[in-house]
RNA sequence: GGAGGGGUUCCCGAGUGGUCAAAGGGAACAGACUGUAAAUCUGUCGGCGACGCCUUCGGAGGUUCAAAUCCUCCCCCCUCCA
């Protein structure tokens, strides 16, 4: 695999929004090549939220294209910072983590990442084995390398703060010991979401403050959820998680809207940017089905994680389901009790966990989502002999076949 | 340390003694329409075998026939002054 720096350069920038300096980026690929040493390059994540979804992995394959091109991955796992607490102040108060879920959640990570990534290439790193040593001394020399004022220009803290919202001080740290990292590493590049700019340019300036030659910093897109306006994430529910089953990637990727499904082409399709152009002129001038073009982005992702042939059996199942109206391949079996007598429905659709209240199922009947064995309920009060197994179905998507005995 | 503003249901945000399970918006869910599209429209949106009862408005007490609304103490957030 020898690529020539302009090729290099070219794959790097793909897809990314900013890169910083690109005259840096260019040293560094030339000395490497140069003198045959890769370059270190760091992209740190939170070691709390161990599931990855497709949002990540719009990070992750940007490292794959530096493994490709021969350079080394730091993954870094930022154990430290997720033992104090929380980075972005979104939620109230987050448990501090231990040695052992810190242990447990960088297992899950490698499991995932190495799912696109090559293991042979990729060092995972945990910033509290420098960041522990640190002294209060050194804290606060860190803590000195930059202004109120300077912390206040990042946009979330000064929302926040124009908004009265809470920021708490170890808050303003987190930026300066993200630097510090790079400072550890040694990196020579730093990747991240757009998001994270200010907090990637901190490493710059760090570097700097201790001497170093400030590494390059690109950063790539935010992947927007299935709802289309939110940045995916898990605390909105809005995403697609990598580990998820394949019928499940397969169907909420069919559930995005049409100029969503363009964005994730361009974000996470491994198609030439040219052919996406046209796809999306062929769309325009009604060539083709956008419903075809979003199939075949669903089989794309799909097969990403397990597989084309698991992700041709996901299509047909989900053809089975939504087109022809038919039931999904496995639908949980729940075994209750014999009950004496009959069963009020409400209570058998909370027992088999279809609705979270009777209440919910009694509005849901009165909505006329529920059907036992493809017969529509309309009747609140409505009681299933606990005798044959019965076929419940609650709205499009819930099912549950329940037997008694 | 002083002065002031604020904490409401998943989120934002009305509500200053009964008409409040609490306006409005968002999210979510269901139905219609579809390509499970998106958008749109309609409805639902604390719990309870239920036209009644129970639990909710930062926390704990109290006043009252009656409290999210009044009083006391406490906790938390923000602003200004020091």
């Amino acid at each position: 695999m020898n690529y020539t720096i302009d090729e290099q350069i070219s794959l790097i920038e793909r897809g990314a929004v900013d890169v910083v300096s690109r005259e840096d980026l260019v040293r560094k690929l030339k000395k490497s090549s140069e003198s045959g040493v890769p370059l270190k390059i760091k992209t740190g994540f939170d070691p709390t939220a161990p599931d990855l979804h497709l949002g990540h992995t719009v990070l992750i394959q940007k490292m794959k294209h530096f493994q490709d091109i021969g350079h080394d991955i730091y993954f870094l796992i930022g154990d430290f910072t997720g033992m104090i607490g929380d980075p972005t102040g979104k939620s109230e108060t987050r448990k501090p983590l231990t040695d052992d879920d810190v242990k447990r959640n960088a297992e899950t990570y490698k499991e995932q990442i190495f799912k696109i990534l090559d293991p042979e290439k990729t060092k995972v790193v945990f910033n509290s084995s420098w960041l522990g040593k640190l002294t209060s001394y050194d804290m606060i020399k860190l803590a000195s390398q930059l202004t109120v004022a300077r912390m206040l220009e990042r946009e979330d803290f000064r929302v926040r703060f124009d908004n009265e919202r809470p920021i708490s001080i170890h808050e303003f740290l987190y930026p300066l010991i993200q630097g510090y990292d790079s400072v550890a590493l040694e990196a020579d590049v730093e990747l991240g979401g757009t998001d994270q700019l200010f907090n990637l340019l901190m490493g710059r300036d760090m570097q700097r403050s201790w001497n170093q030659e400030p590494q390059a910093v690109i950063t790539m897109p935010l992947l927007e959820g299935l709802d289309g306006v939110n940045k995916m994430s898990k605390s909105l529910g809005n995403y697609i998680g990598i580990t998820e089953q394949a019928n499940d990637i397969y169907g909420k990727v069919m559930s995005i809207s049409d100029t969503l499904m363009l964005r994730y082409y361009e974000l996470l399709s491994d198609m030439s940017a040219v052919d996406i152009e046209l796809l999306g002129g062929d769309l325009q001038d009604g060539k083709i089905h956008p419903k075809d073009v979003k199939k075949k982005l669903a089989r794309e992702l799909t097969a990403r994680f397990y597989g084309s042939e698991d992700a041709a059996k996901a299509e047909e199942s989900f053809e089975q389901v939504f087109k022809h109206h038919g039931l999904p391949e496995n639908i949980p079996q729940l075994n209750l009790e014999k009950a004496n007598g009959e069963v009020w429905l409400p209570k058998l659709l909370v027992e088999a966990g279809l609705t979270a209240s009777t209440s919910e199922a009694r509005r849901l009947i009165k909505q006329q989502a529920v059907s036992l064995n493809n017969e529509k309920v309309l009747d609140t009060e409505y009681s299933v002999q606990p005798t044959d197994d019965v076929l419940i179905k609650v709205g499009k998507r819930r099912f549950a076949k329940i037997s008694f005995g």
